[in-house]
DNA sequence: AACATATTCACCTCTAGGGGTGAATATTCC
DNA sequence: GGAATATTCACCCCTAGAGGTGAATATGTT
């Protein structure tokens, strides 16, 4: 689920729409409200955040309320902080063999 | 410069190219043994991680030598960082709000 | 000079993403 | 029933990405 995830994050208008939803639940059109482009891409951004389980769909009526699953987060999270960890051995390593050689 | 380092990091192949590295610099064609695709789409996930600036080059003679740059990395983990704060208040909030109410 | 190796360049194909518009569907309101 | 609202569906266009192949370039080797 990595890739979708971090596909889903890549992108602004999408980061901004998880943004919105810290503040709270909202609707699709409230959610779009303030980016300069259409509901309808708004909408497909919104199905995409969903397809990486980032955002979970209430639909009541004909209203869908949109809500933030932190879940995904957390193993993108892993991920860097796996490789953080990786990378700092590795350039450590690097420098005490400069310090010694 | 967050756009570019999520959609690099989006790839697994090019999260492969990185773990590899984390191993140690490396050249081209080393970094593409492994994977079943040729050399030239190695050679061109490689270009997007410099522009994503996860990878720097160093070039000696024909070889080119691959190292990893952790920069990027920071900057991915910080947003995610803020993010998994801002959701675990608001989740917070709303247990709270449930149990009073 | 001739050959081998390392890498990229230039091109092709296919698919997915981001943007748009207009119509369809579902629901609520009068 | 009929109108307004909320959302998606079905298309269109354009660009970028991921894969490929074959040629060009640069360096190393004999």
């Amino acid at each position: 689920m990595l890739d979708a995830t971090l596909a889903a994050l890549a992108d602004p208008t999408r980061r901004a729409i998880l943004s919105r939803l810290a503040e709270g639940e909202a609707r699709v059109t409230e959610v779009a409200r303030p980016f300069p482009i259409s509901l309808n891409s708004v909408s497909k951004h919104v199905r995409m955040l969903e397809r990486a389980k980032l955002v979970r769909r209430r639909i009541e009526g004909r209203d869908h309320f949109l809500s933030l699953d932190p879940a995904p987060l957390d193993e993108a999270a892993d991920w860097i902080a796996a490789q953080k960890k990786l990378w700092a051995w590795r350039l450590g390593e690097l420098e005490k063999v400069l310090a010694h050689g």
